[in-house]
DNA sequence: TAAGTTTTTGCAAACGTTTTCATAAATTTT
DNA sequence: AAAATTTATGAAAACGTTTGCAAAAACTTA
């Protein structure tokens, strides 16, 4: 517990070192051209011998900005969100800007003492998945005048800036290709609709599609799962199980489609000979898996490029100003897991 | 970039409210049981009615912990990685400490960077991914007398604390079941043993073992791939197209197991009755996926809470301890993929 | 109850920066 | 060359905490 850590170069070493005085050191730091030729060539070499790396905390007291963006995700082991925050990291990265990451472990209970934290340690900016949180979140966030941008979900109406896609229109799109291709006996394995607002939208936009092609799913051939292979291999099973079967799935996301498939696989059905399976997201594995995955592309890493963007622009702007949504765009993938109905078999 | 954030309620405004001096709140707020259990009362209503939420960058200045541990890993798109922080960030929630992430995004020359970043937010301690890395970084967080833990490798001879697999077991292991099974004409497929000391020592672990048991595998049957899927399933398909093929294939990791499996499949190869294939790492999907994987389960999860708990140590710790290793322990985990070789075809 | 302990409290200095303001130096204009 | 303007510099205050030290208050012990 007793700090004896050695004592560090501070500005002041830096300074005196330099022959100039600690202001000016500041301010050639923060902005260079302020101070003249040389004396600015003396404080360089000054740092570098002296190994100089300057304290944020101590600036940050002084009303300077942290250079910290906290985000707090539902979960790490998506890989969906991982490829997004990859894509956040790498643009952050040329800002100097740092990512605090905090993961809710699947309960969401665990968001608000998240950004609380985010708070304590004064982030300069706050990233959260998804529209749907705890009005003390928000609340906290509002009062403390904290940028905040909510990703993933585009959603025009929403009174936080989002970037991210329109989960109906995927929903909606991914259920036409499989109506296009002459399917009728539909069956659906949706996320929880219940504690997830993409999964959601999405569950709309596939049955909207279907209805307007006058398809309604029996009861027996449509269920929720969360997003683990485990209970979603359990649940496509227990449809593909039953006397008569949908000639097609579609599925809430890539997850569920891999479950899908290797649920099929496994009693013998081929795919797509027997069964066509839709996914949506494209997940690592769908393109190179057997069959390769038929599904929607959400290009996450792009989702989290422009949203290191937007934070950026949230933090340096005047605040007050009206919520920006910023709709990315999404690409089927057709690939080898679905095919047109066959003719009726009977 | 005016920052006009409104004023935020401080330990001053506190100490106002509940009519006692700013030391009194600080030290309630750090050592509670050394402030009296009126006064502390009256803190306490006073902090709620404020909505006070501490600064901890104020309290970093003054020589105080910062509550934040900076972890870089090689890349996030790698459901492992993923697994092990999700354990970090559970176990360090109890302590209130968060973690800062950054990821290398696959460019090892990344590491310094963040590693410098780390150091101007104040981290309280560092955690790496393995042990081979630049020396500017281990230099500067020696000079900086922070806390370092090299995870993932448990390694009994580094000069820096460790806490991981043994990877030259986990090879030799994994090795072994194929043998065991009574193949002898079995490739390889290594992780790029070249930038990555994990690979490496599986990759001596693995052939180790089949020497041992007067196996060499010829040259065309053996490669490097990147951890990716596309690049693995390429490796494999070559391998597999051949005249004369392996009856069992030993991957570095599960990514390139599911390639190997997935390029059998797609040739119309049987798994296992044509190709036994081993993976390890036991990652998302392997158990559920058909046939399910045999491999070797890495405890991603425990990895990560062991870590929490001995960065922990480390910070409280007083310098100049000698290294301590923790090898946490693997298992196998047969399941489908691999089955005893058949009589020879001839 | 006086003397001795222990516990609780408050004052003020310190942490390493940034920034306002004033001054000095350099440049431009007249 | 004087006046006016612009630019570069430094002194000192400020940021919100923690903590060493001393004083005050509360207990013990004799």
């Amino acid at each position: 517990m007793t700090d004896l850590r050695k004592k560090q170069a501070t500005i002041n070493d830096v300074a005196r070192l330099a022959g100039t005085s600690v202001s000016t050191v500041s301010r050639y730091f923060n902005k260079p051209d302020m101070v003249g030729k040389q004396i600015g060539a003396r404080i360089e070499t000054a740092a570098k011998g002296l190994h100089y790396i300057r304290n944020r905390s101590a600036a940050t007291t002084r009303g300077h900005l942290s250079g910290t963006i906290g985000m707090v995700v539902p979960t790490l082991e998506n890989s969906i969100f991982a490829e997004l925050i990859e894509g956040l990291i790498a643009q952050l990265r040329q800002s100097k800007q740092t990512v605090l990451i905090s993961s809710n472990l699947n309960d969401a209970g665990n968001e608000a003492e998240a950004v609380r934290t985010f708070v304590e340690q004064g982030v300069d900016g706050v990233i959260l998945i998804g529209t749907e949180h705890d009005s003390a979140v928000l609340e906290l966030l509002r009062s403390r005048q904290l940028p905040v941008l909510c990703v993933w979900n585009y959603d025009n109406d929403f009174y936080i800036d989002t970037v991210g896609i329109d989960n109906h229109d995927i929903g909606y799109e991914a259920a036409g290709h499989l109506v296009a291709l002459g399917h009728h006996d539909i069956g659906c394995i949706f996320g929880l609709s219940s504690t997830n607002d993409r999964a959601s939208s999405r569950k709309e936009g596939i049955l909207q599609r279907l209805a307007e092609a006058d398809i309604l799913p029996p009861a027996n051939w449509h269920a929720e799962t969360s997003y683990d292979l485990r209970s979603a291999r359990t649940i496509a099973h227990n449809i593909l199980v039953q006397p008569h079967r949908p000639s097609a799935i579609m599925c809430g996301n890539d997850i569920i489609a891999f479950a899908t498939i290797w649920a099929a696989q496994s009693l013998g059905l081929s795919v797509p000979e027997d069964l066509s399976v839709m996914g949506i997201g494209d997940f690592q594995g769908a393109a190179e898996m057997t069959p390769p995955l038929s599904t929607i592309r959400i290009p996450a890493h792009t989702v989290g490029r422009l949203s290191a963007n937007r934070i950026l622009e949230l933090i340096t702007a005047d605040e007050g100003q009206k919520p920006r949504h910023l709709k990315v765009d999404f690409e089927m993938r057709l690939r080898r897991s679905t095919a047109a109905r066959k003719a009726p078999q009977s």
